[in-house]
DNA sequence: GCCGTTTTCGGCCCGACTGTTTTCAGTCG
């Protein structure tokens, strides 16, 4: 079972406790939502974890779930699981997935209406037959219906950060049509760089909250106003795309911006730090105690929110719950790097042909240099696929890359004459496929042609993990290759990364001066940032490529820094932070013979 | 059902919006 799969089936659970007696069971219920949130963002997959005896590690899985789901893994059914869950009707999880349908109102349209499939749905909402029903009336029946066929065009995305700013800039142009805007963000994962993004937040400062909220809902690309009320509303843009906005007066923006913000567990948690204060956080202020009649504190800037809970200011890349709260109440938070401590792009495709095995890039050698330049970036590295193995013999191969090797000593010779562009060096790099087998395309003697290697993945990519591992350290071993590139291979909406023995390779990593990479692609952002914080606290040293095979791909850099920070990450654990001597020596260094 | 700067027991975030059952339940973030 995947962990996707595992979420489901606790977050099930949850609305299964909820159908008994949500009144009763409320604290179960969020218990097994915790879960199914920690098992959804875990960063191994949990059988695996089981295997290793370490279940329980995960944070929101104690004695009882963690029992369950052993007996899951041993046996493929957990006894408790199926008790708790026997009396419902499969297919209201189902209807749960259309937005507004919750555990009550999806249980009641199978229990009462017999509805078994999306058709039965459609002719319950023909016949009426859901307004009749008590709780229910036209107006929730025309609103499960709008809803359903939203749904049921596009069920929601998560979409890339690239697209979803865009969509936001769209709305915030428009916002800021309104002279009552004072202020206007995009909050929510956006701004905390999250590799995909579910709904657009917006959070607006305004006197007069109202007339922005007007203006907000008559944006004209909307395709259907969701909810609107004195300080907040919800739009749908095509392509099924929610936007949410919230309105405060300016004296109180600190806190709107915090909390919607985010993450809900980073709230959740700081809301819990306060109460333990003798506070009471909400997106409004701080009061003491939960009585109403107590002043509320305000807070016009973040900064101030986070003093008064005796914290330091906690960058939103990092506000996950994880770790963040108890640094900054310590004073060990990381100072995360910045997209201006980058000197290098260490994976660029150029267009230089050398007959690869995979996509070619589209820019000459020379303008990538121009570019790099532009970026102010002292050395970058060209790394082409490996010539393709089906179509060459090894002679030919090793021709191939003699051939490279000349025109990169061309470019040095070139570049050291050119005093007004900052790239001092190109490095002859090439990122070479990992054999299924283990084991590289290209031959020794090739491999002597270049300054180092970047190795990857792309083929068999279900192997076991210990198969996998295996594969990928006997890829690592050979004294040329340098990089482990987009490690998990995946890609985002379309791929799953594979399985690997993670602690296994980053220690091996760190004992052989391996470097893990960190694809700045948008879609990859690989490693994950998880994974990237595994890295970083195991010492792994890490690089960022942009994979561009296109020039403008350069500017991908920014989404690998993104990814960087939210994984903890400082400007020593990243090795395109050294200038071109010290990155020489860290090259040079364990990994010669 | 989980978890701990005080707690192995006794807590567990806080509020907006909608529609319907006119005081609240359901859903969402």
């Amino acid at each position: 079972m995947t962990n996707l799969e595992i979420a489901e089936l606790l977050r099930d659970m949850a609305a299964a406790y909820q159908l008994q007696d949500d009144r009763k069971n409320r604290f179960k219920i969020i218990a097994y939502q915790r879960a199914a949130d920690a098992v959804e963002h875990a960063s191994s997959e949990l059988k695996d974890l089981w295997d290793d005896g370490k279940l329980k590690e995960v944070p929101g899985i104690g004695e009882s779930i963690a029992d369950h789901l052993s007996e899951l893994f041993e046996t493929g059914k957990s006894k408790h699981f199926i008790e708790v869950m026997k009396d419902l009707p499969p297919f209201m999880f189902e209807l749960m997935k259309i937005p507004g349908v919750g555990v009550k109102t999806a249980y009641k349209l199978v229990s009462e209406l017999g509805i078994k499939s999306f058709t039965d749905l459609k002719k319950a909402i023909k016949s009426g037959a859901i307004a009749k029903l008590s709780g229910f009336g036209e107006e929730s029946q025309a609103a499960i219906f709008k809803s359903f066929l939203d749904f049921e065009k596009k069920p929601p995305a998560r979409h890339l950060l690239p697209y979803a700013s865009e969509v936001a800039d769209g709305v915030i142009t428009w916002l800021k049509e309104n002279k009552n805007v004072v202020k206007v963000d995009p909050l929510g994962s956006l701004r905390r760089r999250a590799a995909t993004i579910g709904d657009i937040d917006i959070s607006v400062a305004s006197t007069k909250p109202d007339d922005v909220v007007k203006h907000f809902v008559a944006y004209p690309k909307a395709t259907r106003v969701l909810e609107k009320g004195t300080r907040s509303a919800s739009l749908i843009l095509p392509g099924n795309i929610q936007v949410d906005l919230m309105v405060t007066d300016p004296s109180g923006y600190g806190s709107l911006l915090q909390h919607f913000t985010g993450s809900k567990h980073h709230n959740i948690a700081l809301r819990e730090r306060a109460l333990k204060m003798g506070l009471s956080v909400s997106d409004y202020g701080i009061k003491k105690n939960k009585s109403k009649n107590n002043k509320l504190e305000l807070f016009s800037n973040e900064e101030d929110f986070y003093k008064r809970l005796g914290l330091e200011y906690i960058p939103p890349e990092i506000r996950e719950d994880a770790g963040e709260i108890e640094a900054a109440v310590n004073h060990k938070l990381p100072k995360l790097i910045e997209l201006s401590d980058v000197k290098s792009d260490l994976q660029i495709h150029s267009s230089f042909d050398i007959e690869t095995s995979h996509d070619l890039g589209e820019s000459s050698m020379e303008k990538i240099i121009d570019r790099a330049g532009e970026l102010g970036y002292q050395y970058i590295a060209f790394t082409e696929h490996n010539p393709s193995k089906s179509k060459h013999n090894e002679k030919q191969i090793i021709d191939i890359l003699k051939s490279k090797r000349e025109k990169i000593d061309q470019l040095n010779y070139s570049i050291s004459k050119n005093k007004k562009n900052s790239v001092k060096k190109v490095f002859n790099s090439l990122e070479i496929d990992i054999l299924t087998e283990g084991g590289l395309p290209v031959p020794d003697a090739g491999m002597e042609t270049l300054d180092f290697a970047l190795v990857s993945i792309h083929s068999s990519f279900r192997l076991p993990r210990e198969e996998m591992t295996k594969r990928i350290l006997s890829a690592l071993i050979h004294p040329k290759v340098q990089v482990f590139a987009h490690p998990t291979a995946r890609k985002i909406n379309d791929r799953e990364g594979v399985e690997l023995n993670w602690p296994e390779i980053f220690d091996f990593c760190l004992k052989h001066n391996k470097w893990v990479e960190i694809n700045c692609d948008p879609a990859r952002l690989d490693l994950p940032d998880v994974l990237v914080k595994e890295a970083v606290k195991t010492g792994v040293i890490l690089t960022f490529g942009t994979d561009a095979h296109h020039m403008d791909g350069m500017y991908n850099m920014e989404f690998g820094v993104n990814v960087a920070r939210r994984g903890w990450c400082e400007k020593k654990n990243v090795v395109n932070c050294l200038n071109l001597i010290e990155f020489e020596k860290m090259l040079g260094g364990e990994n010669k013979k």
